[in-house]
DNA sequence: CTGAAAGCGCTTACAG
DNA sequence: CTGAAAGCGCTTACAG
């Protein structure tokens, strides 16, 4: 049936304290034994149950993940994240509690509030200052602790990848909207051409919804509008999907006649083949649990960037002509 | 400090073994001391701890979800099923386990598997059955215990809806492959048809993918084809929100001009307004427990079918011209 | 470094 | 009907 810690403790014939210490990383095991007792979990392929830790090791502490609503609620990324969460916090042995969107009726008791996703973040911070209740932010918001993934450098390492392919005629699908996350990575795109020197460039840049629907709008709209990119930045994932779609329906090959870049890194599963600038998800989740706890200790609010890395893709290649 | 079940246990001046009974609803505790249980549990704001609670009522069983891969993974209804299903198990204290694409490489031990959104259905179902572990798939297998939503229903309703409203010339946007749920959902709906009597309609039915995009272009290039439905009946809410946006690029106005439905219930996260023939994701869920409870039980397999409703929605309105 | 033991908060045969 | 006790799977002072 299922395998327990006391079962590790007999094949290892060590004491189930020993085979916890280990389990949890303590220092103290000797290492003849460390390694004994990992051989034996790994062969009977253990994992240690997480309820059961939780109600041991019990951190006094409940926090609350406040999520917004709306259609982005059941977006690709925000499932990611939100699973990616989940598993941090049962890692680390905190309760959590999804937060209905009205806090006021709210009656648990609440150490923290992890706040992701959400519309009115001024308000919502606001709103949780004035009961001192701790909170993070995924995202960006002045005074509090705050996680996001490294979109700027995100935004220039898409513009050195096309700029590095020899692409020189670049368009940017970006969202409509006052969010920083969309406006840091075309700022990021930009300060990347700018680097390489603008004045051998032309760059377009057009903004609509994030979806898949806006992406193929804005890709299908700029074409039919006469412009002629051979390299093409869209600010999500999704867009990229719909512009993929839109340059099939114009008979526009990928990546011969143009190359398609999307950011988030959810193409793997969304649109394989396609190249992204890819989000570390696990390390936003870890990131943010961590500066939750920070927070409850009375610590001061930090804000934490969280690199960002290629996912490579068929989607780009060298620009045609071979400019390069 | 956290109020526990001794605390009750020595206001009330009785055993934590009868609070325990009281608060699960045993019958067999004298009337007077469960009104005093009850009273202090009131009055201390008392609420049983759920980790504790699983950990100790749970079941010995570690059931494994088995899903696929591909994009599909990240599609809005494969996370609203998923998280029923997390859900479910939980309120169940059911030990679950998401498994690799691979099973060949799992040693852990495994009392059932529950299989779900995933392909090469047929295979999977054989790998599991030569090693004896009990199988339960949402979905359509002959021999193995099934659940799925009312899929021929559900198309009958949206026949009935649509033609209760008055629409005579209708359009199905359906799904190219061989899975059984959109056969099913295309059959009902020709089912509802034939029922009001076909020779008073027009009715075509086209295929594509399955998502937003498939949608978009089913509905796109119907329309520049020539077809002028009124009512457009979507496989799925994915296909409608891509129908809604090509009905929007075409300038034909919904509901006025042509009523859209959809079908799988999410159109309030997904497209408020849309119309949809709603399938009942808890009930599904819990009735997948179930089944794999049975099945571990050697129980013979049973098939079962989630009832479906309608989802209302401004998406759909009389037909233009009144003909009804 | 490591074992024995108590404890996290709850449930449930087992007696009576 | 109800209490005493063992148990769910893990952690962590406390000794040694």
């Amino acid at each position: 049936m299922k395998i327990t810690i006391s079962e590790i403790a007999a094949q290892a014939q060590v004491s189930t304290g020993t085979v916890s210490r280990v389990i949890n990383g303590h220092s103290t095991v000797a290492k003849a034994t460390r390694v004994k007792v990992l051989e034996v979990m790994e062969q009977l392929g253990y994992a240690p149950d997480p309820v059961a830790r939780e109600l041991s090791m019990r951190s006094k502490y409940a926090i609350g993940m406040w999520v917004g609503y709306g259609e982005n609620r059941l977006s690709p990324y925000f499932n990611v994240v939100w699973r990616a969460l989940v598993r941090e916090m049962q890692e680390r042995a905190i309760q959590f509690i999804e937060l209905p969107a009205d806090l006021s009726t709210w009656r648990r008791p609440l150490n923290a509030v992890l706040v992701f996703n959400t519309s009115h973040v001024e308000e919502r911070m606001r709103f949780l200052a004035e009961r001192d209740l701790p909170a993070v932010l995924i995202g960006h918001f002045p005074g509090v602790s705050c996680v996001a993934p490294d979109d700027i450098g995100g935004g220039r390492l898409a513009a050195q990848t096309l700029l590095g392919l020899g692409h020189r005629r670049l368009l940017h699908l970006s969202v409509l909207g006052e969010a920083q996350w969309h406006a840091d990575r075309a700022d990021g795109f930009v300060q990347g051409l700018k680097a390489f020197g603008m004045e051998q460039i032309s760059f377009v840049q057009v903004h609509g919804e994030s979806s898949v629907l806006g992406g193929y709008r804005l890709m299908r709209d700029a074409w039919l509008a006469g412009q002629r990119p051979t390299g093409v930045f869209c600010a999500t994932d999704e867009m990229a999907v719909g512009a993929y779609g839109a340059l099939q329906d114009l008979g526009v090959r990928v990546p011969e006649a143009m190359s398609v870049m999307g950011f988030d890194g959810l193409a793997a599963e969304l649109q394989p083949g396609l190249a992204s600038v890819a989000q570390d998800i696990p390390q936003i989740a870890h990131e943010s649990v961590s500066l939750v706890l920070e927070a409850i200790d009375k610590k001061p609010p930090r804000q934490v960037l969280v690199p960002v890395y290629l996912h490579e893709g068929g989607s780009i290649a060298l620009a045609p002509g071979g400019e390069h």
